[in-house]
DNA sequence: GATGAAACAATTTAGTT
DNA sequence: AACTAAATTGTTTCATC
């Protein structure tokens, strides 16, 4: 769970997440020296955003193709419980060729993003995992053809 | 561009991508313990991995909240030009909020995945800038409620 | 490809302002 | 919240197998 109480990030804390998001490698040491600080007022910063969940996860990037991953599809899917539960939502979050779901306005359903090694083991999971849950009405896939970007860099406000 | 000659990886690989992925900034001496190896060998991997690009950044995961980018929203966008061109979506693909662009299959379209701080500056982003773009026949866009999973971490397969 | 050793650098805690 | 100082730990290169 993602804290409720308000977050008030001041243009070092700004500086900080920018260069993290950019490279979360980044030594202390260099991020001090970048912010002009003591390496001990940093660390104790950055300790405070990972607490505050400001930020969640440091991860690395990797290429789809390298481990196998070539295929890339949005599903979207119908779903007949009612509004108030997301059951449906917690059933596809669980499985872990699943990158997103959002439930989205107007169409009443949700955009699920998926990522698997190729069409036919993208069918083998429709047919095991998510036929599996409950309350789904309909599925529309779309396959990816190419992408063109992929990031998930948010644009850090100047204060 | 990402690498088109082909990638050979082994369990040691896999099991590097597995830890980097769920942690950017475990240490290259943590790495070398968890696979019992000095850690020289590990370092010399792991450049190896990124000269590949195999990783292709290491970034922190930033809660979008904080950053004052609370609305998400998938545009549909339909493009004049034939087929073989893809200047639209390299448009697309400069424009900072802009945090994916997909080309997808059946409808003859871009997917593009946009994050702004609100509906206004949504609005006003389309106005700005997606309509300075040539060849843009029409978007249709679809506004999130909810997320309930957004990660990117890939099924790192076992071998 | 992997190792160990060694020089250098970063991390992290504690005490102070 | 920030700083300095100091002890511990990590990084990275290089010679060797």
């Amino acid at each position: 769970m993602i804290s409720g109480t308000d977050i008030f990030l001041d243009k070092t804390d700004l500086a900080i997440l920018r260069l993290m998001q950019a490279n979360a490698r980044i030594t202390n040491a260099d991020l001090a020296r970048e912010l002009d600080m003591a390496p001990s007022a940093v660390l104790e910063r950055v300790k405070k955003l990972e607490q505050r969940d400001v930020i969640l996860q440091y991860t690395a990037r990797l290429n789809p193709a390298a481990v196998n991953q070539k295929l890339l599809a949005f599903i979207s899917i119908k779903s007949s419980e009612g509004m108030g539960s997301n059951h449906t939502a917690l059933e596809l979050a669980k499985v872990p060729e699943v990158q997103e779901v959002h439930h989205i306005a107007g169409e009443d359903c949700y955009l699920v993003k998926v990522r698997t090694a190729d069409s036919a083991s993208l069918m083998a999971l429709m047919r095991m995992t998510l036929s599996r849950i409950p309350n789904i009405i309909s599925t529309r896939t779309t396959i990816v053809l190419e992408t063109v970007k992929e990031e998930q860099q948010l644009v850090i406000p100047e204060k």
